[in-house]
DNA sequence: TATTTATTGTGATAACAAACACATAAATTT
DNA sequence: AAATTTATGTGTTTGTTATCACAATAAATA
């Protein structure tokens, strides 16, 4: 392992890594090879290693990676050791698929807020949140600092909501909203938009 | 315009392009400079004209480019003129929010069948569609051919289902399910997957 | 009509990421 | 204990993508 900038690329596949050895782990699996690991991933052997190299030397040269060994270290990589709070905005169907998801594969990501404008809505409590209304979002206080927002509103609101989740401190922000934000550098978006993936799935398919 | 290899990010770009293009088209604008595009997009003026410039000169030097001349030609590239047919496995909450969103912003996008496993809710109609088994996803006859699947439905059964897409002839995937596909590579294959983008989102907060 | 300004299109260069070749080392076999 | 097998770690090469510098050209101005 050497001082060495760390792809983007590489950290984006971790969690794939982390999600596949996490599933070995459950079925009592104790020794992986990158070989083996890539039959599962799809990703070639060679990639599996040079991006676990840039972390240190988690494997024995002959015999492969010691699984729970492997699993660990790439959780402390990605810093989930420890827990994250998100908020939501927008409990609409996504806003409850998300919640869903989250609560059921309890993953390290607890909801700790969620937000929504319909007043039929606010009030409610989904998945043992209070859903307030999205416009307290600036001011309402919440006990436990918020560091990753969720937006799931509608795309007309979505810049104004990003803009409050940063004034409230969040590191990062995954939108699912068809809508550029324009946020400090320093905040990381995520944009999860099923249209654009969908406009560009069909060049390919209608290039074939 | 020469002929030459285009990026893959290209293409991703192409539909970001044409969602903003569209928006302005609305707007009732006729003229846009690239360095105008980049300023909506955080985009690069020279990465906007050097995609676009992969696939004609579609601009007037010293002027811009004509909005909605510009927009057709994307719709074109991207293949966005005819319509595309989808099936929808999974008719949870993601599922139903996938429904929502390709129907309200009615796309070229239309579902035209929807499978679940859930008795209680196949033979519903929802959003106009009536749900089938997810069991005869396999023989089930369909009127029109199926271009596209997305798959909503648990993990377990993802790689199940993507098979029985492709048997029925689809030419892409948007798998909602934190499950690897092993599909044949002419398929293409869109992994949405919120744990993965919250895993490496994180690293990146965490090191901040 | 010559000059300036605005803006595109593109070859060349730089940055980034993937693939390869092979040195290294553990385990197993002969 | 030597040879073989298995598998990691990494410097180098290749491929891909973004950025830059600038030529080309249209419009506006002097």
């Amino acid at each position: 392992m050497k001082e060495q900038k760390i792809p983007k690329e590489t950290i984006k596949r971790l969690p794939i890594y982390y999600r596949c050895l996490n599933r070995l782990v459950v079925l009592g699996k104790d020794t992986l090879s990158s070989t083996e690991l890539s039959e599962y991933l799809g990703i070639k052997p060679t990639q599996i290693r040079k991006d676990l190299s840039y972390f240190g030397d988690f494997g024995t040269r002959g015999v492969g990676y010691d699984l729970r060994r492997l699993f660990k270290e790439i959780e402390s990589i990605l810093n989930l050791e420890r827990t994250w709070n998100i908020a939501i905005a927008g409990i609409s169907n996504i806003g409850c698929a998300i919640m869903d998801l989250l609560d059921f594969n309890h993953s390290g990501f607890n909801i700790v807020t969620a937000f929504d404008s319909n007043p039929n809505v606010v009030g409610n409590v989904v998945h043992g949140v209070t859903v307030h209304d999205l416009n307290d979002l600036k001011e309402c206080t919440v006990e436990e600092p918020i560091d990753i927002g969720i937006i799931a509103v509608d795309p007309v609101d979505a810049r104004e909501v990003a803009n409050c989740l940063v004034d409230r401190g969040v590191g990062g922000i995954i939108n699912f909203a068809p809508t550029l934000l324009n946020l400090p550098k320093e905040i990381e978006v995520v944009q999860m938009d099923l249209t654009s993936e969908l406009g560009w799935l069909v060049f390919f398919i209608g290039n074939n």
